[in-house]
DNA sequence: ACTCAAGTGGACGGGGGTGTCCGCTACGGT
DNA sequence: ACCGTAGCGGACACCCCCGTCCACTTGAGT
């Protein structure tokens, strides 16, 4: 059990971490974070060891937040509507916190819910696609890596300017959607990328922290 | 006029700054330059006084290769052929060169032709955009904001690792091109973002150099 | 009130990045 | 072949960030 001083020390670095880093991105500094929490390096050092341990634990309520919007999407009768959802729901959680699919990607192995979370929500939303699929709502020659191609490059959001980042998240994921909707004037489309578990890892460089 | 050695060093530095640059964006250490092209860290920076003197030039063939891609599309008597081949383009260009938009965007004020080819490129494409709309090609709701806003998240594709860029470049383009098609099963889009000069400086936070 | 362990923040050393200085090297005109 | 000078690269000073240590402070049980 910790001293209450202690605890409050250590909401206070979270809240600090989470608005900074959903600001700034993950590479903010570690001493700014203690600095905007009033609190010295070696406090938030204690609490947390790492800083893939801060980040973990910042980003979780998001990772949460992410597995809902996916569940909720997947008990949806309508496959097309929670299709929808999702993108929607993505690209909002993209555009508010910066460096959040970096967060998501790069989990440290031990922060088990994360892996977890991660294969669980790919196993739901494959099933999202077929039933999408069987509906005749998404595009035959859609296959579930081209979801992560679309988060991938979502994460372009996050970097837009503060004032512009929902506006631009409604446009990406309506404009997105069309994409995905099956259509009569749909072109055949290029090879889809395998995203490999190792494709995945290296996303990015494997270098955003 | 510069003595032939300084001539051949200068070259390579490009050469060396070109390859990293592309390959593993623009915080590459000036000493990595340096080293990979055989040369002290005092050569490079007498060539180049600034690590951006270095990245403009660097992505000055880049740049007149985006260009060519507009212009080419511009004159093209079909425009909706040619907005194909502008996302193509970019998207192949994206691909190749990591960081090539931030090259792009960050570009220093002095390097005039940067902001020139920018704002030509600009308004070859809004013509573009133009001719297809009336041709009834381009999705009537299309505005020259979600060009930039399809560019910007475009730059995710330099993350993706080496060996599925193309691919996803391939993918990512076609998906984007029937989002812009005219289509009967379109639906309709929220407000576009605006994309003033501010918010274009402000884009990726401005500091990815 | 007293005590003492849990808790704290300033200070430190290490690493890596940038840009600059200076004594040596070697190109190229004579 | 010689020599003046442009050119060179190693060494340097500076800054920022990380993670750790240690002498001081303070919460909470008695």
């Amino acid at each position: 059990m910790l001293r209450s001083d202690a605890q409050e020390n250590r909401d206070r670095v979270l809240d600090a971490a989470r608005s900074l880093f959903s600001e700034h991105g993950l590479d903010v500094p570690i001493r700014e974070i203690a600095r905007r929490a009033g609190v010295g390096p070696a406090t938030l050092y204690r609490r947390f060891p790492t800083k893939q341990a801060l980040i973990d634990l910042a980003f979780a309520r998001e990772v949460k937040q992410c597995r809902e919007i996916v569940r909720n999407a997947w008990a949806d009768e309508d496959p097309w509507r929670g299709m929808c959802s999702v993108v929607n729901g993505l690209a909002e959680i993209n555009a508010q916190n910066q460096g959040f699919v970096d967060a998501f990607m790069t989990a440290s192995p031990d922060a088990i819910d994360f892996a977890a979370h991660r294969a669980d929500m790919l196993r739901m939303i494959a099933e999202l696609c077929r039933r999408a699929k069987h509906a005749g709502a998404l595009r035959p020659d859609f296959v579930l890596d081209d979801f992560i191609l679309v988060l991938m490059v979502g994460r372009g959001l996050s970097a837009a300017p503060p004032d512009v980042r929902r506006t631009a998240a409604r446009r990406f994921s309506a404009l997105t959607l069309d994409a995905l909707r099956a259509s009569p004037t749909t072109a055949t489309l290029p090879p889809p990328v395998r995203v490999t578990p190792a494709v995945l890892a290296n996303w990015g460089g494997g270098r955003p922290i």
